[in-house]
DNA sequence: TTCTTAGCACCTAGGTGCCAAGAT
DNA sequence: ATCTTGGCACCTAGGTGCTAAGAA
């Protein structure tokens, strides 16, 4: 999914947060290698704030301005993946897909949900949790990797900001269909 | 569910096996109490055959008859429940569903659904596996269990046999309302 | 003859942005 | 003013038994 990514990035992302919690399009997916096939990994998201500011949207100059300094964040929640824990062999066999995660904006969620502050910037991460067998030398090692896709920030919102990003999330996202003018298949 | 196997027990259960994989309907639901809230369990179920034999449906009488020995049988499958392994706790809050067990006929099958013979009887059974905290002394508890609840056993085939088993399905399954003459909730 | 398969219309379940109304 | 919510029509995805055709 880089590529979309990427052409959602240079727009500037947006993701909608509501109460009941929604995915991300586009899904952040990502492919592993290196991994002792025998061995336990949990895999894991979690969501940082990019700064400590408050955006709105100018529609004057379409564009994204500060708009005070962030607001208080809850601690960030992690995001385990379902398969976790699996072998090496399992995660490396396919991509691996965090399409079920949901963001929702309800600091009360219920539902382990991801909860972010609309009008704030995220930076998701992608972690992977080493479960070493008991005959190795943890010392030696690192048991706990992170890594970050600077393409994959965004904005959270409640509602689309910028038009352009409206129109490339019908354009992609399967489930928009019925909101498409034409079939991009026909192009 | 029970009231719904007694029902479907009392007429003779079929389950449609399929080369992709059926759901069974009804589907197998348990309720546990009892666990340690604070140690994991795995839970799961498998299925036996109820007999060595093989049976065909006499539509002359409208009821089972043997049709000879059993067919050769794979060692049966397990099916682990996805959330294992989880806490006692987990499991104590909410009833436990295998909605998403899936059966086949296909003896290559590659998607780890349960494999059975067709027109032969079975019976689901459901295991509980403690994992002990270490401190336990194991010698002296069961760590497997498992519990056959008869009104679950069932006939698979690949289209239904007896026509009141059909109805009965079409009756109480939603997702076969298109095939229903009146709304069962009119009553 | 009996059993099995694949495609079908009809459902459930739930993911989309839109829009109007409400909240702050 | 700006942000947020709930209901909506329109989709995807997949679970039903039916039917006709094919296989054993």
């Amino acid at each position: 999914m880089k590529s979309l990514w990427d052409e959602f990035n240079e727009l500037g992302t947006e993701m909608i947060v509501t109460k009941a919690g929604r995915r991300m399009f586009p899904a952040f997916q990502v492919r592993v290698t290196g991994m002792d096939p025998h061995a336990d990994y949990m895999v894991m998201m979690d969501f940082v704030a990019s700064d400590d500011k408050r955006y709105r949207y100018s529609f004057h100059s379409s564009s994204w301005v500060v708009a005070g300094k962030a607001d208080t964040q809850m601690p960030g929640r992690i995001h385990m993946h379902p398969d976790s824990p699996a072998k090496g062999s399992q995660w490396m066999k396919q991509i691996i897909s965090f399409d079920k995660l949901k963001l929702t904006n309800n600091l009360l969620d219920d539902n382990g949900h991801i909860i972010l502050n609309s009008m704030h910037s995220y930076q998701p991460r992608f972690h992977v949790v080493y479960n070493p067998p008991k005959s190795e030398d943890v010392s030696e090692m690192e048991v706990f990797k992170h890594f970050i896709f600077p393409e994959t920030k965004f904005t959270a919102v409640t509602a689309y900001q910028n038009h352009r990003i409206t129109q490339l999330k019908i354009a992609s996202n399967p489930f928009a269909k019925g909101f498409r003018d034409c079939d991009p298949n026909d192009w």
